[in-house]
DNA sequence: TCTGGGGTCCTAGGACCC
DNA sequence: TCTGGGGTCCTAGGACCC
């Protein structure tokens, strides 16, 4: 059996550990840029307002129900999710972290436990130590995990915990799924899957695997598996190395000159590759991208990227910076106002691993440089230290204006009682 | 006026090899 | 005039997830 445990609304409730007067409100937490809302307290969701809701079109509705609104705070975020994490593994050493706010946990070797109990002990003592509330579903395959935790979610009587075991308790809770809420059927699919008269979970689960197969992918095939309770997507406790890092942001402004998109860039750059370094590996190809901005139908539109490849693979900030250079200026056009750049790192292998290029040997002698950064940066806080290719200009910098403290990341900012 | 960011996996098609 | 068959690797793009 495989169980999901996840952090109901994570950033609001996150938020509502530290400021009681959220409790009894309306509360949302928005994306990067203050742009959109991307966590919503059960009070928001029930007024109808949608994941990813741009803020300016929900205005009126905010002043109306006194909906209190905050810029995310990934520090506090992060740090909380790493606590809830800590308290699992007290009750499992098998756990897949599968994103900011929700795990995977098998009991393998403890059948005998009764796994319902056992779970809301688990939720118990989240809510004991950290005050965030949880749910988790409990079944013999991902997907279904899934189901149970929205089974979790939505039945009272379920109280937060919710098993799937029998044939009997799977297809009474697929009878009425909308195919949509399965994990893996998503927008495309939903529509042509409902194209064919599949409506619910259920349908979906009695369909022909060898032609559904045929008529979408593999993954299709795997969905219908994992719904009749053959667990067919690998459980992984073991987090694999990133295979691709990705830095992107909005600016707080439009963008005209390139002497800025710069700037920006090397900042992106100077992120991942403290990412690529504590992950210890090395990428050898970094795509740059800028953007328009999509949404303004009265400005000129351009987007471009491009891919640069290093003689050899690197974990040096300097090289990436260099090639981040070339590929800008390939790119950039004159006359355009731009809203955003990013980077992605690609071709990541583990650091030393090194195919060394014939014709332009480069030598990866900036080890120890890239080390004493490294430290001094994580000992007196990010950019302490930092190429000047950043630039000392924040006009790109993004909107953040309603971020709580970082409570519990941040000796200046920690929980007063006065 | 104002619209996020970071990931994974799969497939098709092209370039190349012998 | 007539032009095979079996592979690998890489990339772009599309789907999905949170």
């Amino acid at each position: 059996m495989i169980a999901l445990c996840d952090v109901n609304n994570f950033y609001v409730s996150c938020e509502r550990v530290f400021n009681p007067s959220l409790w009894h409100r309306p509360v949302i937490v928005l994306s990067n840029n203050d742009g959109c809302a991307v966590a919503r307290s059960n009070e928001v969701k029930a007024l109808g307002v949608k994941m990813g809701t741009p803020l300016f079109q929900i205005k009126d509705l905010i002043k109306q129900h006194n909906i209190a609104v905050l810029s995310s705070n990934y520090a506090l975020y992060g740090d909380m999710s790493q606590r809830v994490d800590d308290i699992i593994a007290l009750y499992s050493d098998q756990v897949e972290n599968y994103s900011i706010d929700e795990c995977f946990i098998r009991f393998d070797g403890h059948e005998h436990l009764d796994l319902v109990q056992h779970g809301k002990k688990m939720r118990q003592q989240i809510w004991q130590w950290l005050g965030l509330p949880v749910c988790i579903g409990i079944a013999p395959s991902k997907t279904l995990a899934k189901v149970a935790n929205h089974c979790a979610k939505k039945l009272p009587s379920a109280a937060s915990v919710f098993k799937l075991e029998t044939e009997l308790q799977i297809k009474k809770a697929l009878k009425d799924l909308p195919v949509k809420e399965i994990w893996g059927v998503g927008r495309q699919l939903s529509k042509q899957l409902n194209d064919m008269g599949i409506i619910t979970a259920l349908q979906l689960r009695n369909t022909d695997l060898k032609s559904m197969r045929k008529r979408f992918s593999v993954v299709m095939e795997r969905t219908i598996l994992e719904l009749r309770g053959v667990a067919c997507i690998e459980f992984d406790a073991d987090p694999e190395k990133k295979k691709q890092i990705i830095c992107t942001r909005s600016f707080g402004e439009k963008i005209t000159r390139l002497e800025l998109l710069k700037e920006a860039l090397a900042y992106h750059v100077t992120r991942a590759c403290v990412t690529l370094r504590q992950q210890q590996s090395q990428a050898q190809s970094i795509t740059i991208s800028i953007n328009t901005n999509a949404f303004n139908a009265n400005a000129k539109q351009y987007s471009n990227s491009i891919t640069v490849k290093l003689p050899q693979a690197s974990n040096q900030t300097n090289h990436f910076l260099k090639a981040a250079t070339q590929g800008i200026e390939k790119i950039f056009r004159l006359g355009y106002e731009y809203k955003k750049a990013g980077i992605v790192l690609n071709n990541i292998t583990d650091a030393g691993v090194i195919q060394p290029n014939l014709f332009m040997p480069q030598a990866n002698d900036n080890d120890s440089l890239m080390s004493v950064l490294d430290e001094i940066n994580n000992r007196f806080g990010k950019g302490t230290l930092r190429s000047a290719q950043e630039g000392f200009n924040e006009d790109w910098v993004m909107k953040s204006e309603i971020k709580s403290p970082a409570y519990t990341t941040r000796f200046n900012e920690v929980f007063k009682v006065v």
